[in-house]
DNA sequence: AATGAATGAGCCTTCATTCAT
DNA sequence: AATGAATGAAGGCTCATTCAT
C-alpha cells in the first residue's frame, strides 16, 4: 500500500512532531526510537523521513519551534506600557501558564540541549538567551525606577526562571492547590526576590 | 591475559562508577553504551559485569550512593542546635557547596530518574524526599517561632531547591562572580523567599 | 503539479536511460538507487515507473539496446567484400571507436551481466556471442585463405577482444598518445596476434 | 550464547574473508550484505565487527591482502638471472596459474576498485602499478637487448595483462582445452605481441 | 506523465549481555 | 577479575515499489 486516501503530508508531519514531543519528554531523546515515534504516529518508520531528514533534525525542529513560539507568544502578550511591578507580575503569569500548557516542550528544551549537535545547540541557546532577556529587562527597569531592590539582576533572573520552571516538575492537575493559587503564591515569591513591598 | 597486575576488584568498580557518572552526566543514560564506559575505565565491556549485574543496576547504584552520601553528609554537617535563620543559612551553604562539588551526580539524579525502572525509581524518590524534608523542616521551625514569614512551606521548599540547584546549570569556575559572592547572593535571596528581614 | 510543461514521455525515458547508464557505470547497478537515477534525471523516483516497470528492466533495457545498437552499427559498418586483413583492420578501428564512444555501455555490459536475473542474462549473453562471432569469422576466413597464421581461433578472438576492450579502462582523452596513435598501435598488435606480416 | 567452545578469533576472521571473497566475486560488493557474509560464515552479522570495523574495511583488506600476496608470490617466483624471453615466458606462466587459482580475488580487484573510498583506492592502485611494472621491465629489457621488437612498451604491457586476465572470464575446468594447452597458446600469443621469433 | 507520501523489507552498525578461556 | 568473541535484538536510515492525487 502506498498512501492511504485522505492522509496529507502536513498532517503527518504534525502528528510526528506530536508523537516525538510526547516520547522525548517521557523517555529522553536517546531512548526513543524512530520506530516508536512512527508507531505512535500510525505510520512506518521510513515515512518519517519524508518529513524530517534525520532524528536530530526532528529534535532540533521541535526545539526551534518551541522557542520561537514562546518568543512570539510573549511578543503578543507583552504590554510594554506597564510599570515594572505590573510587568513582572504579567510575565510570571505568562510564564507559568505557557510553560504548564507546554510542559513537554519546556522539559525537553531544558533536558535535550545536550542531545543537540554543536551547530543546532547554538541556535537554540541563542533563542533561549532572548527569552531570558525578557525578565531581566523588567528587573533592570524596576531597579532603575526604584520599584525593585535587586540584589544581582543576572542571578535573580536565573533564580526566578529556575524557580518558575521547576514547577513543571511537580505540578499535578489534581494536587493540593489549584493553578490559580499556585500562581498567586509564585507571584508573591517573585516579588520577594526582587525586593518589592507586598501590598497584602 | 586475565587481570593486569596491580588492578584490584574494588578499584575497577570505582573506576567504572566514575566513568559512568561522567558519561551519564554528559550524554544521558540511554546514549551511553557499556562499551563507552568500559573504554573510559580502561577495560573491556565484559569486565563491567563482574561488578555490576546490568547497566540499570549501575545507574541505580550511582543514584543510591549519591543520595545516601548526600544525606550522610548532611547528617554530619547538621547543627541541630542552630536557630532557624542560622540553620537555613547553614543549609544553603551546604547545598551549594555540595552540589557544586558533585554537579554530575546532581544532574543525573534529576535527569535520569525517568531512566530507572519502577522499583528502583521508588527507592531513589524516597531518598530524595528525605533530603527535601531537611529545608522544609527548617522552614516550618522558623515559621512557628516567628523568624520566617512563609507563604507556603511546600512550594517555598521546592522553589528554594529549584533556585539553588539551577545554579549548577550555569556556574563556571571563572565566571563574573566568585563562589563566595554567589553564595552570599543566594543566601540573601533565600532570606527574602522566607520573609526574613535582612540585617545587612 | 503533475507534469512540467515541455517534458514529454519519450524524452523522460531517454533521460532516465542516460542517467542510469552514467550511474551504473560509475557505481554499479546494486549501488545505484532509483532515487539517485531520478535525481539525475530531474524527476521523482515514482516517475521512473511510468517508463520502466522495475529497476531490473531498466538495466536489461540498457544492455539490450546497447548490444543491439552495437550489432546494428557493425552491420552498417561491415564491408563484406574486404579481404581478411583489411576486414580485421576495419573491425579493430570500428571496435575501438565504438567502444570508446560508449565506454559506459561497454563497461556495464561486461560488469553487470551478473546483476541480471537468469532469463535476462540469457538474452544478453546470446547477443554478445553474436558480436564475438564477427572477429572470429574474419580470423577463420584469414586462416583459410592463408593471410593469417592463427594459433587458436577461439582463444585468439577472446584475446583480441580482451586486449581492445581493456583500453577503455585506462584511456584518457589527454594522455600521452592520441586516439589515432593508439589505434595504429593496436592494429599492429592485432596483426601480430593473427600472425600477419607487417608491411611497415 | 556467547562464544562456542573451540572457536577462535583468527579462524572466524579467515572464514569471513573467504565468505566475503566468494560473495563479492559472485554478486559484487554493493549487492552483498553483511548478513549474507555472516550466514555463509556461520555467525551472526554482529560478530563480523569483532574482526573488521566496517564492510568497506573488509573489502579493502581483501584487496590489499590479494595484491600483497601476489607481489610476494612473484618475488619468490622471480628468477632475475633469466634472459628476457625466458623471463617473459616465466611471467606468463606465473600470471596465468596464479590468477586462475585466485580468480575471485582477481575479479574483485578489477571490479570493485570503484567501490573503494578514495584513500583505500589509492593504496590498491599503487600496489597494482607495482605489479604492472614487472612485465613492463621485462619488455624493456628485451627491447634493449634486441630479443624483442616492442611497438610501445606501455600499451603492450597493458595489452598483455588484459589478454591474460581476460582468461579468468571464460576459463572452465572442463573446457575444450586443458590448462597446459591454454598456457602454451598464450605464451605463443605473447611472444607474437612482443615481436619475438617463434622457434616452433 | 508526474508528484509526494507511504509501505515493508532490508541495510550497516551498535548494543546489552553471555561465556569459554 | 579480565579478555575476546559471540548472540540476538534493535537502531537509524535507505530502498524498490505502489498509489491517490
Amino acid at each position: 500500500m502506498a498512501r492511504r486516501a485522505g492522509s496529507s503530508g502536513a498532517e503527518t508531519a504534525e502528528k510526528v512532531r506530536n508523537a516525538a514531543l510526547e516520547l522525548f519528554a517521557r523517555s529522553g531523546y536517546a531512548a526513543v526510537s524512530m520506530r516508536a515515534i512512527a508507531a505512535e504516529t500510525g505510520v512506518q518508520a521510513g515515512a518519517i523521513y519524508n518529513h524530517f531528514p534525520t532524528k536530530q533534525h526532528l529534535l532540533h525542529d521541535l526545539l526551534v519551534v518551541h522557542m520561537e513560539t514562546l518568543l512570539k507568544a510573549w511578543e503578543e502578550a507583552d504590554q510594554p506600557e506597564l510599570e515594572a511591578p505590573a510587568a513582572l507580575e504579567h510575565f510570571v503569569r505568562f510564564h507559568i501558564r505557557y510553560h504548564l500548557d507546554r510542559s513537554r516542550e519546556v522539559f525537553i528544551s531544558y533536558m535535550e540541549l545536550r542531545s543537540l549537535e554543536d551547530e543546532n545547540f547554538g541556535v537554540i541557546e541563542r533563542l533561549r538567551r532572548s527569552y531570558e532577556a525578557v525578565p531581566r529587562a523588567i528587573l533592570e527597569r524596576g531597579a532603575k525606577d526604584g520599584s525593585f531592590t535587586i540584589i544581582d539582576p543576572q542571578i535573580t533572573t536565573m533564580a526566578i526562571i529556575a524557580m518558575l520552571t521547576g514547577m513543571t516538575t511537580w505540578y499535578r492537575e489534581n494536587g493540593r492547590l489549584s493553578l490559580d493559587e499556585i500562581e498567586a503564591i509564585y507571584i508573591r515569591l517573585v516579588k520577594r526576590l526582587v525586593g518589592q513591598k507586598e501590598e497584602d
